[in-house]
Order: structure tokens, then sequence, then C-alpha cells
DNA sequence: TCCTTGTCTTGACTAGTTCAAAACAACGGG
DNA sequence: CCCGTTGTTTTGAACTAGTCAAGACAAGGA
């Protein structure tokens, strides 16, 4: 498994080190984790890892190809493995969610805007926002508060 | 003018003061301000204004329905008066430019997932990743840097 | 004009992220 | 197999956008 990891790295042309396994390892688990859960989860194999390197790794992840960062408003930066295949996000309003949904056209841009108004489009991101089942069942019964079971994005169960 | 803007904010149930009539102002102007960019124009007429005070017309705004905040990633928020046509956004990758665009169908949510993951959906935001007019050229010529004219979302030019 | 209540002001504070410099380690060459 | 180069990590501080709370203030109905 771990093999894996390290070839991916070396063949973004990057150096194959302990922090890049880990973050690389737990991105793998869980595939819309935020900066923060990413360090507390890389922290099982490597517990002096600090913040910043988390940021450096991702950073270099992004930039190389190998990781994508979205960015749902009102909440911390995500960060995907799947890459290149030009997917789009669901996110609930509720507990935040995110679930990965296949766009129909596979070649960005996967829609164009009636008037581009003058813009080069290269890229249309779509964020479709709702509740999901779990938010669903717990509004109907007796309307629950919603911060009950604060998952968000990003926290690792 | 400023009548029209007086009515819309008591018809949203809200008291008429001096800053809301201000930032309403300056956001007519400035079709995509953000926060900053607003507290600096409605300085012009309300010099002792605070960016707290924003912040807190803004929020009233957007809970009756004036105003719309939408949240570019990599972006601070910006605001638009433009709200109910479920219209999306053009950005520019190198400037931050703004652009509204129509959409084609006029009700939330206007796209639907192929799999929606048992979401209840109720929107779809979509925005546009691109460059626009002025820094297509500003890239052709001879490569220039991309920061020399930092118009960014939201500055009031 | 007075009173109530919503709004503004002031100030401190937080989360998320970025910056910079020095210590360190990966990995290609000798 | 060791060494040196160079990319990475570490450490620590700083920054930005935005939030919270409490008291002063003013809008608008009586």
């Amino acid at each position: 498994m771990e093999t894996t990891w390290t070839h991916r790295i070396r063949a973004a042309g990057l150096r194959v080190t302990r922090p890049r396994l880990a973050v690389l390892e737990v991105l793998a688990a869980h595939p819309h984790a935020d900066a923060d859960a990413l360090v507390t989860g890389a922290r099982i194999q490597h517990p002096t890892l600090s913040p910043q390197t988390v940021y450096g790794v991702l950073e270099a992840f992004v930039a190389t190809g190998l990781a994508r960062r979205i960015e749902p408003a009102g909440a911390p930066a995500l960060f995907e493995l799947r890459v290149g295949d030009n997917h789009h996000h669901l996110v609930c309003r509720s507990c935040g969610l995110v679930a990965d949904v296949d766009c129909v056209v596979h070649a960005a841009p996967c829609l164009n805007p009636a008037d581009p108004a003058g813009f080069v489009v290269d890229e249309a991101e779509v964020v479709f926002w709702g509740l999901c089942r779990a938010c669903q069942q717990e509004q109907q019964p007796q309307s629950v508060q919603i911060d009950e079971h604060d998952i968000r994005g990003g926290a690792i169960a």
C-alpha cells in the first residue's frame, strides 16, 4: 500500500518524506478532510507533526496535481485526492458533510455561461447545497437542534 | 434616489439609519464589493463608520433578503443587491474581477446532480473560473506579471 | 416629546492560514 | 556507502477576515 503512495509522490516530482506519506494515507481514508483533521489523523503515524508542515505538504500536493483543494463557502478548506475527473460536490447546509457527484460531461468546463462577458472560461465549479440524509431525518421528527452531531465536512469520525 | 433605499430598507422590516443608507448606496454603485471596500466607500458619507458596523449592516441585509453574500474560494466575501433571480458568477483567476451571468433556468436549483446521494438539494451554486478580457490582453503581449492592476473583486476603482 | 427597542460603537478576540529563517533529511554522485 | 546539495520540515510569529459582547445611542411609534 505505502509503496503506491511512494510511487505517486515521486512521480509528481516530490521527495518521499514521512509527513507526506502520513498525510496522503489519511487523505485516502477520509476523502474530504480539512487541514485540521489531516493534522490530527497524520499524527497517529507521526506524532510530532505540526500544522504548518501539513499546510506545506498540501500546498506541494495541490501544486503538483496530486490533490485538489475545495473551499465550500463559510467552511475551512477541504482536500481530496480525486483529481482530473472534473466532478462536483454536494454540501449539507446543516452538518457540512461533503459528497462527490460525478459530472455528466467529463471535460472542463462542463457547462458554459450563456453570455461569458468576454471571459475565457476554463472551469465551471458547481456546488450543490442541501440537506444530507441524516440531517433530513433529524429535522423531521421534532425539529431537533442542528448542532447535535457536529460532524462538519472535514472531521474524522 | 435615497428615498428608494429608504423604502427598501423599511420594506425589509429594518430601521432606516445612516450607516445602512451609506452601505446600500455604495453597494448599488459597486455590485460586487467586499466588506472592506464597503467600509471605505461608505465612509465618504459617514466618516466615523466602523468595520463592525458594516458587518452588522450586511448581516441584517442578508438576513432580510436585501443583499446576497457570495464567497469565491480564496477571497474575502462579496456582497451584491441582485437577489432572487438565481444568477451565477464569472470570476477572473488573475485579477479577481466578478461578473454576473444570467441563469437559463430561473428557478433554484437550476440543475440537478445525476446521483444526489440521498441529499435534498435546494440550490446549485455555479462559479465559472477563467480570465477576464483585460487579463487576457495582459497575458498575451509579453506575459506581464499578473499583479499589475490589482483590482480584485471588491476594490472600488 | 418620551420611551422602547433595535442599531451602532468600541474593543477584545478567534480561526484559518501564511510567512521567514534555521535545522534537517532525501537521494544522486563520487 | 558516505557526502553534499537542495528540497522539506520545523519553529515561531504574524496576518486577515470575521465574530462576540456590552454599553451608548437613535429611530420611530405612542
